[in-house]
DNA sequence: GATTATCCGGAGTTTCTACTCCGATTGTCA
DNA sequence: TGACAATCGGAGTAGAAACTCCGGATAATC
């Protein structure tokens, strides 16, 4: 099941009307503060209240839970990328991707439940990242070489052991949250692992 | 809500009848594996069924799912301790705190949702745990304090971090758990993070 | 400003699941 | 072996949440 797609954004259907695109956004808007906020078991209709938009309204544009879930998701992915590709202009190529691994896993500490969201969304939303992560594996993997060619990141892994451990990291981040002191130094852990060993 | 919580094993109640504890351990074993294979979101009843007893009977012995979910979580988490417990007597202790990580990493990549239990269950299990996993906290404590002292692991960093790290590492296991040989170049990069930097 | 296709709202439907209750069954002890 | 209490089993209950449907409202077009 991986239909066309066309729906969100100027994709290739029929424009939306004004307001419909405003509902989307509002409800888009709404449902991360609230997964964030509750974890992604909350219903849809808690959803609705908060958007302040009718719940027929948010299974016309989603028409699926899991379809709000995964374009959450992807929203935040793409949000992600684009802050990796802000950093490919940093002059240091070994302290931008360290310092977009502390962005992420810092966002994991205060927007709760986004790696819950991962895993209890399950199999479904991993197949589907495969083609909407696209972007953030092309900034990350252009960061990341970039880290690798300055000599600054171990060269022995690669683009899937780094987001395995950005996922890692920011579970790890989320079971410390109220002590910025762990995360902190659970954080070194992993980075200190990354770096590439001197020789 | 922490009652006296007498009702499993020999604790202080009534010793319960053959046939009770019997089912008491089926169900266990059923809803470990149910759980590990389908995710902690399958119903109560898939549970009985697999046991092999009533439905009632499950709600007799947890009288509420959540309960069944700790129970299981505190039996996982005992067992962790019991291996941790057995790697005390080796005689390199880097080598034994090492070999328990990848142990439990491992685990997480086959035992899958095991970590997704720990998200999902939320702030409850987690507050109980400061209790029921003081088994594993001890046997860890002591295995890191011996990898330290051996000048194998870290200074810098305590059971907080370690605990963090172990949870994160096995969430990152679960989702490259199809290629081994990422999951372990994956975990090499947390394990190089722990070892003491050499001078 | 009139017309029309589009969109909104939310009560209602369906489905699912945690949990209860009590007659039937089974273990235990004298 | 008989009597009694503990336990089992599963149909039934209550409640929640995903999803539908259609009359009313609203934006686009001329």
């Amino acid at each position: 099941m991986t239909p066309p797609k066309r729906a969100p954004g100027p994709g290739g259907g029929r424009p939306l009307r004004a307001d419909a695109l405003r509902n989307r956004a509002r409800i888009l808007e709404a449902a991360e503060a609230v997964f964030a906020a509750h974890g992604t078991s909350v219903s849809t209709e808690e959803v609705a209240r908060q958007a302040g938009v009718g719940i027929g309204t948010v299974f016309r544009h989603f028409p699926t839970k899991e379809a709000l879930l995964e374009a959450v998701f992807v929203a935040r992915l793409d949000r992600l990328a684009a802050e990796a590709d802000a950093l490919m202009g940093a002059e240091d190529p070994g302290e931008a991707f360290f310092a977009f691994f502390t962005q992420v896993v810092g966002h994991a500490a205060t927007k709760n439940a986004f790696t819950a969201a991962l895993a209890e969304a399950g199999v479904d939303v991993r197949a589907t990242t495969a083609e909407t992560g696209g972007e953030l594996k092309r900034a990350l993997g252009a960061l990341l070489r970039r880290a690798q060619d300055a000599g600054a990141v171990r060269h022995d892994i690669g683009l899937p052991e780094v987001l395995a451990l950005l996922v890692g990291a920011s579970g790890a981040a989320e079971r410390v949250a109220g002590d910025a002191a762990v995360r902190e130094r659970t954080l070194g852990v992993v980075l200190d692992g990354l770096r590439a060993p001197r020789e």
